[in-house]
DNA sequence: CCCCCTTTTCAGCGACATCTCAGAGGAAAC
DNA sequence: GTTTCCTCTGAGATGTCGCTGAAAAGGGGG
């Protein structure tokens, strides 16, 4: 019951067509993931296994963005890159790379436009940075509007990083402003531990529903502490933000 | 005692034709009243009883969702979403699952678009989600119009979880929602109170009747306080929930 | 008008969901 | 290498919810 945020924000390029998007990743479950949520948040999207079906997909297909596996079982990712920059040079691309690859070869990435994001990663991340590196490349219609989120007197600004409650700034860890950024994508609609958990965290974190209470809890504290609290539990359901006033 | 609810909300596709659902389960009884109602409902139902039956059915029947429980005989439940998904990559998949195995398999579920439900269910439940389901992915028609339900001055946002009475919010604890959810679902229908809580209440629940007239009486006075009653008794038969005018 | 049956309301208890605190372990920054 | 910050675990406190049992209120038929 995650799915459709959007609904009102989806996605469409200058012309009204939907976005394309090709995801390259050689885990099934992984790639189908990441299929549906993309989908889910109004993308068009086409997947692939491997660099040769990356490259004839990515052919067919014409996509905007690729989100990329730099681990391929055929070609590697990096040479993947240059063969898809040769066919479509303005073509955005985020990699998938392990935690310790980043380093040696993703280095210079993010010079070039592109962007990455390590292994295990959260939905959420894989999501903020598609929609950054498409903002950025002009391809979305509402552009500059998307950039400031903003929810009754809570704003976010997802490029400096900055939250500010009636003007006032906020300072968040990097989890907690993970977490604010989808409950803010998704304000008046209750969202379900398990839906915050499987977007919010690493897709292979093992441990328990308790940790949203604990940063619903930090949250709190620091948006609606002494305010007309915004983020409401709404008991054997889940939390909910929604504006002060109605 | 139960059936035919809707015949106003009859749900159908983009093309006219009713939404087909497969559902999955071991135990026949359960997995019988579960096609019954939803059958009632309005779609078109077919049930196996194992994975392999499932399996064969979806290609088949050509299910618009399924209702599969992760406890099945001879495959896991996961490995029938992923070869249903490799068949059929849009089909919704409502999950039945026991309420401690939740943590463990049902991870990142809600994060590809589907849902889940605990054994044991309330049948609303159940249908609740399933709508839900189906109008997310934008295949039924009332698709934003049943985002709200409404009967006279009573409103209901089932994603906020939110309702109004003459514009007032009402907060509702789960069961009074539930309960009010099958009233609206159901207005200037007498509903008796088996009906009831054979739909709102869990289906293995033992208690007595009672408890529908003492939710009733928490909704009066949380609803109808001091307004015009939209909540009436039809002694000896049940309740009904009907607009104020006329 | 009275009696019986249904329905409503009240009070209370047990179970459970949630919140909060304190601290361990680890990562990143300096 | 040290320090700081961040994330997560565990346990206890708290408050809410759902249900039971009994008493009160209300309706309808005799």
């Amino acid at each position: 019951m995650t799915s459709d945020d959007s609904g009102s924000a989806r996605l469409l390029r200058a012309d009204g067509t939907p976005v394309r998007v090709l995801v390259v990743d050689d885990e099934p479950d992984l790639a189908e993931v990441l299929s549906r949520v993309l989908a889910s948040e109004g993308w068009a999207v086409r997947t692939a296994g491997d660099g040769a079906g990356a490259l004839a997909a990515a052919g067919d297909f014409q996509p905007d963005a690729v989100v990329l596996d730099v681990m391929l079982p055929d070609i590697d990712g990096l040479r993947v890159l240059h063969r898809l920059r040769a066919e479509a040079p303005d073509v955005c691309v985020l990699f998938l790379t392990a935690r310790d690859a980043v380093e040696d070869r993703i280095a210079g990435i993010t010079a070039g436009g592109d962007d990455y994001v390590t292994k295990p990663f959260s939905l959420e991340e894989v999501l903020a940075r598609l929609r950054g590196l498409l903002r950025r490349a002009g391809l979305t219609r509402q552009a500059e509007a998307a950039r400031l989120l903003t929810v009754g007197g809570l704003s976010m600004d997802e490029d400096a990083r900055e939250v500010a409650r009636d003007g006032q700034i906020v300072e968040l860890t990097p989890t907690e402003f993970e977490l604010l950024r989808f409950l803010m994508r998704n304000p008046r609609r209750v969202l379900s531990k398990a839906q915050i958990l499987d977007r919010v965290w690493d897709y292979d974190f093992g441990g328990q529903a308790h940790v949203v209470e604990l940063y619903i809890s930090y949250l709190r504290k620091k948006i609606d502490a002494g305010r007309t609290p915004m983020i409401h539990t709404v008991r054997g359901v889940g939390y909910v933000l929604k504006p002060e006033a109605p």
